[in-house]
DNA sequence: GATCCTCGAGTTCG
DNA sequence: CTCGAGGATC
């Protein structure tokens, strides 16, 4: 027996040892010992558990290899919510959310806030029962996740028994923390090497692949890849919990756990918004991806305090980097029927986070910009959000191709309605030339009633659609002759729904005919061309006998409108509409402007309005300039006058810059509005 | 005929 | 915001 409590004995010391230099090395990043002497003292381990493998213990450094397959992962309960986090955007966001919780609690006023980066990994939660790893879970849907122990287990800095070494604190019995699991990019270029030498496939992202990794159902797999570990949250504990969030960071620092170094604190609101704007170009250099930053108030009684919204807690703010170039896979095409029958193509995307929301879908614009650019269908592209908006793709990344891209032809049938696509030579666009093609008469319909056209409150896509389906609606002036009990028959309508639409369709009737000849959607005429048209001819009864000349005659309508418009008069269909919102009362006439009393402050300048402004909506400011005798354009030329610019402007004002044009704050246009 | 400018049309997510 | 295309201008 004494050889074997010596065996017994060597085992216990192995076992520490090789936990303190597994540490070192992957948790403090200093190692004492050389690579060969570290395994040595593993096998040496190995050895002597495979003597004895009723000594096997969980937290045995020779159980991080992985090893047995599982069939599913089990479902696994949160002792309490993993809360996700609000988005801001730039230091705005920052201090429009400092006031509002400065406001629930007055403490916020001198609190500290501490910055830490926000890792684009996958968060886990583990839980330790008397310092031992005992279960680690996926984040799930914030309530339940999944059992993922096995896999959690072969992270080389994921401490299997807490205090690490002596001089830590004594693990409480039941300790459950938050933290963030990852892939260095340095590490994922090896691992893609290495994959690219053996002939496997080769990974797209870091956090794409630790996401596949932490829930391979084979933790052989796992152990193979280069995963790592931040921690940064205490959700459960049996001990009393530090007070602040940096105690908290250190505290966990001091169990042995791996904490990001690189944090940041201060007192005052313009320091961190000034640290958060400054961080970017530090990005590059930290080795692994972050998408932000995340703002914690160090107080966590004060936090705790200010609750939640919704599943967002008060006390912490995610600061996201600008809108930046995104990979993800193109994973088919869709097409739109637009509502002058154009055919659009989009892209449908593997769902990718940029500049804060998922995006799964970005247009395609038209069918020779796919042939252009060669997108093929399971090729990885490049998206953006354009205007910090709109996504759009930029091309395909063709490196990344693995051979089975498909190659895209353009539909030949309408999605829709299964009728023959037409091209006319020399233009881009397809189009579906089926007049009566319900995707063209739903957003014909859409457009009427839409808010720069005839503006009817509490029609919107869904309700048009509905309309369209139970056969009320073929065509615009259909709307007129609705009735309530037709709309109390419709699914999720009751009395006073059905009475608001009714009686906000009779309103459209007194809209302008501007509004109406713009709402008709003829092609080509929008709404400069549609106020034109109604200035000119003052009437519908008068526009109805425009010809082809008297047509071309107006300013900004050359050949091609004009035919547009007379084909448009010409058919018959379009006559019974005309003649059916006559006989329903929908006949507005030009009220004449009152050019005595008009002020003209702005005559003969031409605006371009970007960005956001404090007092008026895009519509209003457009509305406000032109009433002062002024004009707004969409695009920046040597002919723009001024450039307004409110918050979050656009490229626009780069291009003002260019051309030497005048860029207003809002302050400026206001001040000069006052004074002329 | 070339070039610049403006307009129209379609567009994402929550 | 983007792109395409029509219109105005030289």
């Amino acid at each position: 027996m004494t050889e074997n409590n010596a065996d017994y004995d060597r085992l216990l010391e192995l076992r520490d040892e090789l936990q303190e230099h597994n540490y070192r090395y992957h948790v403090l990043d200093a190692p004492i010992i050389t690579d060969g002497e570290f395994d040595r003292m593993l096998a040496e381990l190995r050895a002597i558990e495979s003597q004895y493998p009723e000594w096997i213990t969980s937290d045995s450094p020779s159980q991080r290899a992985g090893g047995g397959i599982s069939d599913k992962f089990e479902k696994v309960t949160h002792p309490a919510p993993i809360l996700s986090l609000a988005n801001a955007f730039n230091g705005e966001d920052i201090r429009a959310w400092v006031e509002r919780i400065s406001k629930i609690d007055a403490g916020v006023l001198d609190a500290e806030f501490v910055i830490e980066p926000k890792l684009d990994g996958l968060t886990v939660v583990l839980h330790y029962e008397n310092g031992l790893f005992v279960r680690g879970a996926t984040r799930g849907n914030g309530e339940v996740g999944e059992d993922i122990t096995i896999n959690l287990r072969t992270i080389p800095s994921l401490p299997l028994r807490i205090p690490v070494n002596q001089s830590g604190p004594a693990a409480p019995a039941r300790l459950v923390v938050r933290g963030e699991v990852f892939i260095n990019l340095s590490d994922f270029e090896e691992l893609n090497r290495r994959q690219m030498e053996a002939g496997e496939k080769v990974y797209q992202t870091p956090r794409n692949t630790a996401a596949g990794a932490v829930r391979n159902l084979d933790s052989t797999v796992t152990a193979t890849r280069p995963l790592r570990l931040f921690v940064y949250t205490i959700i459960d504990s049996s001990a009393p919990l530090p007070t602040t969030q940096i105690e908290q960071l250190e505290l966990l620092k001091n169990y042995g756990f791996p904490v990001n170094p690189e944090t940041a604190h201060s007192h005052n609101i313009n320091d961190v918004i000034q640290i958060c704007e400054n961080w970017e170009p530090k990005r590059d250099s930290l080795g692994y991806e972050i998408d932000g930053l995340v703002i914690k108030i160090n107080d966590l009684d004060l936090s705790a305090r200010l609750g939640t919204v919704g599943k967002d807690p008060r006390g912490a703010m995610a600061y996201k980097f600008p809108a930046q170039e995104v990979s993800t896979k193109l994973l088919d095409i869709g097409v739109n029927v637009g509502r002058t029958g154009v055919l659009t193509p989009f892209a449908i995307l593997d769902t990718v986070e940029i500049g804060g929301v998922n995006v799964r879908q970005a247009t395609l614009h038209n069918f020779d910009f796919i042939k252009d650019k060669d997108i093929r269908i399971g090729d990885r592209v490049l998206v953006i959000r354009a205007g910090d908006v709109i996504p759009y793709v930029v091309g395909p990344i063709v490196e990344a191709r693995t051979g089975s891209e498909k190659v895209y032809s353009p539909p030949e049938v309408c999605p829709t309605c299964g009728q023959a696509v037409s091209h006319i030579e020399g233009e881009v666009a397809w189009y579906c030339t089926n007049s009566s093609c319900p995707a063209q008469v739903v957003r014909n319909i859409e457009h009427f009633v839409s808010r720069g056209a005839l503006d009817i409150e509490g029609l919107g896509i869904k309700i048009v659609e509905q309309l369209v389906d139970a056969g009320y609606v073929s065509n615009i002036s259909d709307l007129y002759k609705l009735t309530e009990e037709q709309l109390l028959a419709l699914e999720g309508f009751a009395e006073k729904k059905a009475e608001n639409i009714v009686s906000s369709i009779d309103a459209s009737k007194e809209q302008s005919l501007d509004r109406l000849i713009f709402g008709l959607g003829i092609k080509g005429v929008g709404e400069v061309v549609g106020a034109s048209l109604a200035n000119h001819f003052g009437s519908l009864d008068r526009l109805m006998e425009a010809t082809q000349d008297s047509l071309e005659s107006i300013d900004g309508i050359g050949p091609n409108i004009a035919a547009e418009i007379v084909d448009w008069l010409s058919l018959e269909a379009n006559q019974t509409v005309l003649a059916e919102l006559k006989s329903e009362g929908m006949w507005p006439v030009l009220e004449k402007a009152d050019d005595e009393t008009r002020p003209d402050n702005l005559a003969g300048m031409t605006f371009v309005v970007t960005g956001t402004l404090p007092n008026f909506t895009r519509s209003e400011i457009k509305k406000y300039i032109q009433n002062l005798g002024g004009k707004v354009t969409g695009s920046v030329s040597k002919n723009t006058t001024y450039v307004l610019a409110g918050e979050n402007p656009g490229s626009k004002v780069t291009k003002a810059e260019e051309l030497g044009i005048r860029v207003l704050s809002p302050e400026d246009f206001a001040a000069m509005v006052d004074h002329e």
